[in-house]
DNA sequence: CTCAAGTTGAACACCACTGTTCGACTTAAG
DNA sequence: CTTAAGTCGAACAGTGGTGTTCAACTTGAG
């Protein structure tokens, strides 16, 4: 279904792949990196980039598009409409924690750059997945419905990210993340 | 006691608060905002913001030091030391949440722009008000031990961002932080 | 009133980034 | 092997930010 004409050589999807991947980290780890160090870190020269890339923005659409696309598929495979919710976030965190907290520095990135209004519905496709499981849990009683839904998604997105910034910055082991994160989580989104 | 020999006139003091004003929303709202930018925010010529400041990193340091006293004294002010430490907690989030907020803002840009290390001890001052709470909470036996301090402040300054932002958004009305902040903070602090 | 302190816009050099063009070179595909 | 597709560095123009200098102007203090 990808063969509609393109017919790009294999060294070019290499390349292609190579910059996306590289774009992805930059863009993660400095929101202003410059072309010139996404190629470089793509191992790849700058004018090779703007042949697939004819601008930042496109690129930074490109990459966008990819991380939704990932995260939508590591949450579904979370398969978080099953079960008990509470099991469900529970698997949703240990599995996604990582690709969550990347999409929504890429989000916060493409807010600026790009304009808010934009960027709502893309964001929406993930956002969703994390947001209906709540409701479910809500129906079933085991989450909290005294608090605006915006804000419950918030408080995961948010201590999501949070985790990925102390692993990040060294204070906080891998390994521990989704533990110390559901135990966190669940108490504050909890039914009396 | 700032008596000492500077003697400056009364407009360049009345201009040096007025930039340091502008120049804490200006990074707070944009945090690649320009010297340019932030001169015509505060009302003043570019040459003047450089007479007063001859760098954008003096700037950035000058303002982070007032963010850091500014919070400093709102902290004292809701007497985190006094009465249980549940009660002091909330005390601090209604009156702080803002001030925190933009502090922890400042500091992320700092942290990019002036390098890790130089920022932690300044930043400690501030967090250690909030450490110290949640010590104090422990020792009382309200609030839970079994994750690491680190973590717990982390998640205190998380929250607290997040409900600025959507404060900031919208999607969440001023007068409700520090209530929506409180539900979520207190259980997820608490001990079993 | 006087004068030093302070402000201002215009103009300057400098630098980093964006995006483009070119011609020479390398590589995958048939 | 042939050739079209792709890569590469160098060099270019344009933009926008930083920080400086200067000479004319305004303002506060004594």
């Amino acid at each position: 279904m990808a063969t509609t004409e393109t017919r790009r050589r294999a060294d070019a999807e290499r390349n292609i792949a190579a910059i996306l991947d590289a774009a992805l980290v930059s863009f993660t780890e400095d929101p202003s990196a410059s072309m010139a160090a996404i190629a470089r870190a793509a191992g790849v020269g700058r004018v090779t980039l703007y042949a697939h890339f004819p601008s930042r923005e496109v690129l930074l659409e490109a990459v966008l598009d990819r991380a939704i696309a990932a995260a939508g598929e590591v949450i579904e495979k979370a398969t978080p409409g099953e079960g008990p919710a509470t099991d469900a976030l529970r698997r949703l965190l240990q599995s996604s924690w990582h690709e969550l907290d990347q999409h929504r520095k890429l989000f916060d990135l493409a807010q600026r750059e790009l304009g808010a209004t934009r960027l709502r519905q893309r964001h929406r496709e993930v956002v969703d997945h994390v947001e209906s499981l709540l409701v479910r849990g809500q129906q079933e009683g085991v989450f909290r419905s005294d608090l605006p839904m915006t804000w419950l998604v918030t408080t995961v997105y948010s201590l999501l990210h949070a985790a990925a910034e102390d692993v990040n910055a060294g204070s906080l082991a891998a390994e521990e993340a989704a533990g110390v994160l559901e135990a966190t989580l669940l108490p504050a989104l909890a039914s009396r």
